[in-house]
DNA sequence: AACTTTAGTGACTAACTC
DNA sequence: GAGTTAGTCACTAAAGTT
């Protein structure tokens, strides 16, 4: 995160590359001066007799190779400054051997880069007064030093520690200081100087072994190294950067950029971890309502099956003595209906209406339920089919015609129904009949009421398992077969257990469906001759959806356990075992 | 001319060795 | 503990850039 680490990454990284960049340079240059030298020192040789002391120490190699070059005139006072920059770098790897001549040229080969800083070293101000004797000392000292560490690769500090050891290690000193003697002696020719080199050659010998001149340089060369280090790290942190100049930013922009840009990566870190969390929140609080909305769904729709159980089976219980639970029943259930029917805007059916009640006009809308529909009221057929005399309503929206009243036959045949739901409640027993999976709460519930005195009659809708008693339904579409198990004749309820289950939720988008149908078969239908009213006749059910009740809740909602019943009016079991 | 960069130098300090 | 080494910092000056 913090500039230390940038740093510390670019460093590295540049490092390497420059080392290696460093490396080769220093390895061309070293060729190159070493030419130029030897050229010139054959050159230099020649002109200078009176030099030779000094420079054969200084230089040996070079001296015999180089061919004489055009009498690089020494140049008075630039000749010694450059002569101390050039030499570190090429000479001091080779100068280590005593040669003669070759130093003194220096001023023609330094030409380019060299210039700025001989004149440094020629007019470093804290030299200049004790310059008399360091002079001597200091051109000799340089060379060794910055030989070295130039021929070898420099870079970051750690990386650089090896290449001072070797530096020193190798200590070119003899080979710094002939160049730095060739420098000197152009002047001295002249005159003055030449008794100063001798004793400058001593009391450089002198400083050097104890680490006087010889450390300076060397201290110079490292400091400088250390300088380009820390000017690499300043390039590299530049070019992280973004929206940075490459060359007009100066280092302390540079790192006020850098600082200005971390601060804004930071920003943007918190931003985004802010924006993980909400997310995440939001995440979990909405899976938190989607759990809720299961089990709201789950809760209503077990109640529902159950209204519509105690519903179906309370009405019979009326017909049976059975009292006030039967017509609360039925106020529920008509209440139901009426909110149902409102809802769906679908034709209502009425399951039982009120035998004293005049039956709807044709005209009228489908038959609304009595809000209290009689206790003892006869069964009603639901759909209009099956109404002996009843005409369905014009208003029906059931698409389904409504197959014309089957012949009254004392079989229990039942025109199929779609539905799975089939409520036949009418006056005496009902008839229950599952289909699919049925919650265990219903069926304890509807056990419990069917259990009653009255002796309800359950029939027990087995998916495709044909029923040996009497058919309700016998082609029930997907369902199956409405079968009526001789055991429900018996007034023995089937369920539970023996109950299909749906592998899967159903998903509801049908009306069909989605209905909670309740096929209310009259009791007279049902029971037949044995019918209180018109001539018994089986219920006659429209094929689809005359007498299906859709909830609207249910529409698009996935009905996890679906729950199909079948309510008979109670009739004698002597008819049906007839069938 | 102001500012920045480069370079040299001395002093200081921490780590290491004897 | 003294000496040595390596590294760093601060100061200064020159050169370069704008």
């Amino acid at each position: 995160m913090s500039i230390e680490t940038l740093l510390e990454a670019a460093r590295f990284l540049e490092w390497q590359a420059q080392q290696q960049q460093r490396a080769r340079e220093e390895q061309e240059r070293l060729r190159l001066e070493r030419e130029q030298e030897q050229k010139k020192a054959s050159s230099l040789a020649r002109l200078a007799h009176a030099l030779p002391v000094e420079e054969p120490r200084i230089e040996a190699p070079p001296l015999p190779l180089s061919p004489p070059a055009p009498p690089p005139a020494p140049p008075p006072a630039l000749a010694t400054p450059t002569p101390l920059t050039v030499i570190p770098i090429p000479v001091v790897t080779n100068s280590p051997q005593p040669l003669p001549p070759p130093p003194p040229l220096p001023p023609a080969a330094q030409p380019l880069p060299l210039a700025p800083r001989q004149p440094t070293l020629v007019n470093t101000p804290g030299l200049s007064i004790k310059d008399s004797a360091p002079l001597s000392t200091r051109p000799q000292m340089p060379t060794p030093a910055p030989l070295l560490p130039d021929s070898k690769p420099t870079g970051s500090p750690k990386p650089l520690q090896p290449l001072p050891t070797p530096i020193l290690t190798i200590a070119p000193h003899p080979g710094v200081q002939p160049q730095l003697a060739p420098q000197q002696p152009p002047p001295p020719t002249l005159g003055t100087l030449k008794l100063a080199p001798t004793e400058e050659v001593k009391s450089s010998e002198q400083k050097k072994r104890p680490g006087g001149i010889g450390t300076r340089e060397v201290h110079n060369k490292l400091e400088k190294n250390r300088r380009a280090h820390l000017k690499e790290c300043f390039e590299t942190l530049k070019r992280n950067i973004p929206n940075v100049d490459d060359k007009k930013t100066s280092n302390l922009s540079v790192l006020r950029t850098a600082l200005r840009y971390i601060q804004s990566l930071k920003r943007k870190e918190k931003e985004y971890e802010h924006e993980m969390e909400r997310l995440a929140r939001e995440k979990i609080a909405t899976q938190q309502r989607l759990a809720e909305l299961k089990h709201e769904l789950s809760q209503w729709m077990d109640v529902l099956e159950i209204d519509r159980v105690l519903r179906q089976t309370g009405q019979p219980e009326d017909d049976q003595a059975s009292t006030s639970t039967a017509s609360e029943g039925e106020d529920n259930i008509d209440e139901d209906m009426e909110e149902d029917q409102a809802g769906l805007g679908l034709p209502k059916l009425s399951h039982r209406p009120h035998p004293e009640l005049p039956k709807p006009p044709p005209s009228t809308a489908p038959a609304p339920l009595p809000p209290h529909p009689h206790p003892h009221s006869q069964p009603v057929a639901l759909s209009p089919a099956h109404l002996p005399g009843q005409q369905p309503p014009p208003q029906q929206k059931t698409p389904l015609p409504a197959p014309p009243p089957p012949p009254a036959a004392p079989a229990q045949t039942l025109v199929p129904a779609p539905a799975h739901l089939v409520a036949a409640s009418g006056g005496g027993s009902t008839v229950i009949a599952h289909t699919a999976t049925t919650h265990a709460s219903v069926i304890q519930t509807v056990n419990h009421v069917l259990q009653g005195p009255g002796g309800k009659h359950i029939a027990h809708i087995a998916p495709s398992a044909p029923s040996p008693a009497v058919q309700l339904a016998p082609a029930t579409p997907p369902i199956g077969h409405i079968t009526v198990h001789p055991a429900t004749l018996n007034h023995v309820a089937h369920l539970g257990s023996q109950l299909p289950l749906y592998p899967q939720p159903v998903a509801v988008s049908q009306p069909v469906a989605v209905s909670h149908i309740a096929h209310t078969l009259s009791h007279q239908q049902v029971n037949g001759t044995a019918g209180l009213g018109p001539p018994t006749t089986v219920m006659a059910k429209p094929a689809v959806g005359a007498q299906v009740v859709h909830h609207p809740q249910l529409v698009g909602q996935t009905v996890l356990n679906p729950v199909t019943m079948v309510t008979m009016p109670s009739f004698p079991v002597s008819t049906l075992k007839l069938a």
